[in-house]
DNA sequence: GTGATCTCCCAAAGCGCTTTGAATATCTCA
DNA sequence: TGAGATATTCAAAGCGCTTTGGGAGATCAC
């Protein structure tokens, strides 16, 4: 069913039927009613690729989620995070495009939303400290907006992010007053923005209280379970071990209380742990007592905001373009004094 | 910068440079080396709504994502499902549409996919037992691939699935192998299909032995963590408590886990677990030793194959549209012969 | 009653591409 | 050499919608 044949249909013109059913003035109520009605009658809805190039907009958004081309890994906080952006776009009659890109080619998949026009905004995933994609989609003229921040940006641009930095301060100067000093950190790979701030934040706790930060106790790499588990077996096996680990992830952190438990520990006791929690849906952090102490911000909200402000943009409404969400930190079973053996 | 600019600056009819582009024969190689030179040189590449709408093909798959709006969920499978799909169709020029919806109105999401006329194609995620979403999708005669079955489904339909029956009879024979008798089984959400096959499975390999099934150790629900720690908890509390756990996602088994160790019991030794792996990326099963006996499947290679099933459909390639994906069974350190104290 | 003002509707152009049908230039071979 | 075949190119129509610019009636002010 096209507009044409909706329109024969009905005795009307094409042109009017589109005015009704887009709620325009210039059509008496009356030939509304009667344009809706047979509409939903016939089941007809505008074919969106002749909408979208009558009007210039594709009503669409574009994400590029990359695989770490080495590690053969998706982020798992993107399926929460585009669930969250989801919802605003349902809500706005946008469709989400997603392309799925091996990063070493990320560039070519921004370059081709932007000149095969099928997106009006795109969402940047996963920053890194000095982020090409950024100067690249200024000079596009492309909106977007990004999900972290990246640190050595000259130009403004709009973003919504986590307090990294003040989430893992906190978190650092929690295991502090419990006593910890030797306190290991497992953070993302290393170029990331998140995984820079999150270390500044640590440091700068460190610092603080006059603890000299061991780089034999800081690590970087992918957020596996597998990966949280190896590292803290090798540094529990260390001559002068942590008494507290403080890692960058839930799933991750999941590796890291097998690794304790594997060595017939106990997580809060013998080791402490805090972690950073991006709200997943599928792995909540306990009901009632979360079971790991953690830092918390929902992924899935940093997802609406991000979609929201981007289709503000979009619409030429000036919101603002810096969102900074702060991270609750959440007291679990994970953390407790430090064991004096 | 627009087809009729890029010929006009060549001296070209749209036509011929359209032809060039495309790869037709009727324009001689001299010229289709000068128009595709000029094209890249300004980087012109065609709008994807004109051409979708000239060729009357969206060159676009559409997923719906439901959101089960009980929990708040996002199946993270659908993440590694994805990029498996996001792969073949970036190798095919697809893109992909995201619909996230509350599981409430799924169906609009379809009708408004079809009607809306923006993807040539769709993959049904999560089919049930009884699904509608197939007789509506035939009768609006979209192609669809699904990923899973549906075991009441009477018309034909394209379909991907794991063998899920002979995979949890596979487990649960291993575990009555090893001596066990009270095997309980935490599986999926009972109208999802692939829930009703796993246990199927896992009932009929009971009976094969002789072995009577007991309600009282079986359970579905969303296959969270939490809910796997907590079931573990109740189940072992229980007077005649199982002395073996199958479980339906890896995610959910490292609840079991926790809630076995939680209790000082020591998986593979205290209780056995076996689980499904779907194989997801942040969460690999171990790289020497599997930490978890479990029945394995990429549900990456599964939508690798699924979204190429689809787009032979699409192009009328009559390649086989039923593909059934065997799980193999890998034995880690989750299992152990049934302890005689 | 007449010009001005609304109301409601329509014809036609245009979005940027593909594709049909035709035209022109070039070859071929008797 | 010239008719027919072949190789290149082009003009124009059309995909299904929105939107501009009118235009016919009805309504209003005087």
């Amino acid at each position: 069913m096209t507009l044409k044949e909706l329109s024969n249909l009905l005795g009307l013109s094409p042109t009017t039927v589109s005015r009704a059913l887009n709620g325009y003035p210039e059509v008496s109520e009356a030939t509304r009613k009667k344009v809706t009605a047979a509409a939903r009658a016939h089941g007809y809805a505008p074919n969106t690729r002749a909408r979208a190039l009558a009007t210039g907009r594709a009503m669409a958004i574009g994400h590029v989620i990359p695989i770490s081309a080495k590690h053969e890994m998706v982020n798992p906080v993107f399926a929460d995070f585009t669930a969250g952006a989801g919802e605003v776009y349902s809500k706005n009659g946008y469709d989400m495009l997603l392309s799925v890109v091996s990063d070493d080619d990320e560039e070519q998949a921004y370059r081709s939303f932007a000149t095969k026009r099928n997106v009006d905004g795109m969402i940047i995933h996963a920053p890194s400290l000095n982020d090409q994609r950024i100067p690249f989609l200024n000079k596009l003229g492309i909106p977007y907006v990004v999900h972290g921040r990246s640190s050595n940006a000259t130009a403004p641009y709009a973003w919504v992010d986590v307090n990294n930095t003040r989430a893992f301060q906190r978190a650092t100067e929690l295991l502090l007053d419990l006593g910890h000093k030797r306190i290991a950190l497992l953070n993302g790979l290393e170029h990331m923005d998140f995984a820079a701030r999150r270390r500044a934040g640590y440091e700068a706790a460190l610092a603080a209280r006059g603890v000299a930060s061991d780089p034999a106790l800081m690590f970087s790499g992918e957020m596996t379970e597998a990966q949280g588990h190896d590292l803290t077996r090798s540094l529990l096996a260390q001559p002068n071990p942590p008494s507290a680990i403080l890692v960058s992830s839930m799933i991750m952190a999941i590796g890291v209380r097998r690794g304790i438990e594997e060595l017939g520990l106990t997580m809060g006791r013998d080791v402490s742990l805090i972690t950073y929690d991006d709200d997943l849906s599928y792995f909540r952090n306990g009901k009632d007592i979360p079971v790991y102490t953690a830092t918390r911000s929902s992924v899935r909200e940093a997802g609406r905001r991000a979609s929201q402000m981007l289709i503000d943009i979009i619409n030429g409404k000036d919101s603002p373009t810096e969102v900074l969400l702060e991270a609750e930190l959440m007291l679990g079973m994970s953390t407790g004094p430090m064991s004096r053996d």
